[in-house]
DNA sequence: CAACATTTTAATCATTTGATTAAATAACTT
DNA sequence: AAGTTATTTAATCAAATGATTAAAATGTTG
């Protein structure tokens, strides 16, 4: 017989070509991708690409699930704390997050599409449907929270507003440099400095009237 | 000799095809749409989008001008005013903005995919660098505005977060309705109660230490 | 209506592109 | 080393796609 292939063909070559995959599905999305372009950013040839992954769709869906894990898995473990009050919640995940743009800019707005162009693939994809947000702790944190302070704005417009702050700058991030002419360190910084201005924020407006 | 022609060759049909354009467009992103979705959507022959527009990249272009002016020349008519006040120009500009993206919530992703994919391709068409922001009203009002209350933080962050708040949910948008489980009408409900709500955040932002 | 210009179409090309095949090379096992 | 399996490649296919062409249909003018 033979020792272990099976299931890891060649880790190595593999990953290669899972690589070179994202970097060039994450810059030009699905459609902008040709699989050429895949195999020439791996240094393999383009047969290669179809005998690991039998095709485009099938790598293409490998490399999203892989992102969006990487969105939703991390997060879940913070919201889901027991002892960690709502405003320490806010500000982990958004250094956490923000931390995690900062090395992976392009991933935002490459999801943001490819959701976009199919909702409904991608849902089921990565295993969420069935977690029932209301169960979530940080919901009755949540709501705990707006009965104290009288706070009466739908919690969505804060989700959204939280989600916002931290990933538009990323999406936005060529016409923000473009318009403001700061360059990428500059505006690295800049995404530093939001880590702590951000928990602020959102906490001048849960009070604000 | 003929009569006008030259210039206007037919108004009715070239702009159902620009609108047809738009539509696929807008919706498919540049690498996604085919020439003959055009020519489908449009109800014309696909030999008519190339005999009008000689090719795809060149409708693709005037559609994309269209979009990017859209955005920006009705800013600038907000921020140049002299009699009126910083406050009162952000609630004009999230009320406009939002009132425009709840009839096309699908520009913002689009455009933002076309600047990504070639960023300096686009800022030379839309005839913005000329401008230069310090001489704009709403700076000079900005640094009056940050020296009265002693505001720091970087105004970049705050155009960041202006935009962000309007923007980022139509972005989201899927995202946003499937997590939530709400309507488009739910959506569009809360898109019009942050038309009052932004301002009274980007506020509570600036007090806020 | 005749002559001409404009608008629209069907048919066709040449490339691009996702995918396959068959064969060559490398690696491993006994 | 021989035999077997895994890896890699060059060559090729079929379908999709952007674009062109030549001709038909429609409209306009004198």
């Amino acid at each position: 017989m033979k020792k272990k292939p099976e299931i890891e063909i060649n880790a190595s070559t593999e990953e290669k070509i899972k690589e070179a995959a994202r970097v060039v599905f994450t810059r030009k999305g699905y459609a902008g991708t040709r699989t050429r372009d895949i195999a020439e950013e791996s240094g393999f040839n383009l047969a290669l690409i179809n005998y690991y992954f039998r095709s485009k769709e099938k790598l293409f869906d490998i490399i999203m699930v892989e992102h969006l894990q990487l969105f939703i898995h991390s997060v879940m473990g913070i919201v889901n704390e027991k002892d960690t009050t709502l405003q320490r919640k806010i500000e982990l995940l958004v250094s956490h997050y923000i931390d995690m743009l900062v090395k992976n800019p392009n991933i935002p707005l490459f999801v943001l599409n490819e959701i976009n162009a199919d909702p409904k693939k991608l849902v089921e994809k990565i295993g969420v449907e069935g977690l029932d947000r209301k169960e979530l702790v940080i919901s009755k944190q949540w709501a705990a929270f707006a009965k104290a302070n009288k706070v009466t704005v739908n919690p969505i417009h804060i989700m959204m507003n939280v989600v916002a702050l931290i990933i538009f700058p990323f999406v936005g991030s060529p016409v923000i440099r473009n318009r403001t002419g700061i360059s990428m360190g500059q505006f690295n910084a800049l995404m530093e400095e939001r880590k702590k201005l951000i928990p602020v924020w959102v906490n001048a407006m849960l009070v604000s009237k």
